[in-house]
DNA sequence: ATCCGTGCAAAGTATTTGCAACCTA
DNA sequence: TAGGTTGCAAATACTTTGCACGGAT
């Protein structure tokens, strides 16, 4: 097993809340495809390939708990829906992104590029700033040659 | 009449839309309430004050066209609504909010703070960009003392 | 007369909730 | 065993669409 997956597992055992089948089901998918941004219905898609026992609603409620618990990370890219993605290990402070119109691939950007920006804009306007959210649009590469 | 709402009903005009009675409404709802990111719930409840007859798909519909013709911008910021403001004229690149999870306002911050950092993410990721939209969150000055 | 625009109601999509049965610590 | 957890279905919230009527050119 994925040290992440482990790990994730043992963040819901350590939390008053039970590691149940399904909840274990939905933390390898995630795990399985960090990086993908996937939507309640894509991870339910995936999820119920291997046990097609599990509900909407408990993929619904399972996603709650482990962005509760800062597992994951919920994201709204305008297309309306919640996406998700494993949250950056140490690190809740860092959600950039490129987004390519053409094929709607999201990328991670890695960097936390904006501190600087942040304390200027904490002194202009009186402002504590706990997170923030940063994506860019346009198109990449391969959609370029199209 | 303000001169934003005469623009926006010009371009409108320009364009290969009417101007019907509902869409000038609109638009001057929007123009007076600028700066408050509503929702077209909340556009819908402030139209139908003065003019009861208005349907909220007229609302939706004329949103859409007013994104369209570049005169609004559409913006959502997680709550689960789409969010609607004036587009700042002459300029289609600047989307930088602080919203304070205390009382949940949102504050426009002025500058295009990022060219610096696209050009480098443009050569580091060969990514083409566009636009972008970048949200700070965090508590304002009246919440952080209560 | 034509064609765009409208209101209403119905449909659609994403997500949440009530509840009895179930399962885990 | 006790209380959290689940699946299902119904409910909710926001938005879109079908359609016949209405209005402007």
């Amino acid at each position: 097993m994925e040290r992440s997956t482990r790990e994730a597992m043992e963040r819901v055992n350590r939390s008053r809340y039970k590691l149940t089948r399904q909840r274990s089901k939905i933390i390898e998918t995630l795990v399985a495809t960090a990086g993908e941004h996937l939507s309640a219905e894509e991870i339910y898609g995936l999820v119920t390939l291997e046990a097609p026992d599990i509900g909407l609603a408990t993929v619904y409620r399972t996603l709650d708990l482990l962005v509760t618990l800062g597992i994951i990370e919920k994201t709204d890219f305008g297309d309306g829906r919640a996406r998700y993605e494993l949250a950056s290990p140490g690190d809740d402070h860092r959600h950039h992104h490129l987004i390519c119109s053409g094929c709607g691939i999201i990328t991670e950007v890695k960097d936390d590029l904006l501190d600087d920006l942040e304390s200027t804009l904490e002194r202009e306007y009186d402002f504590c700033i706990t997170d923030h959210r940063l994506e860019f649009y346009g198109r990449c590469a391969s959609c370029r040659s199209d």
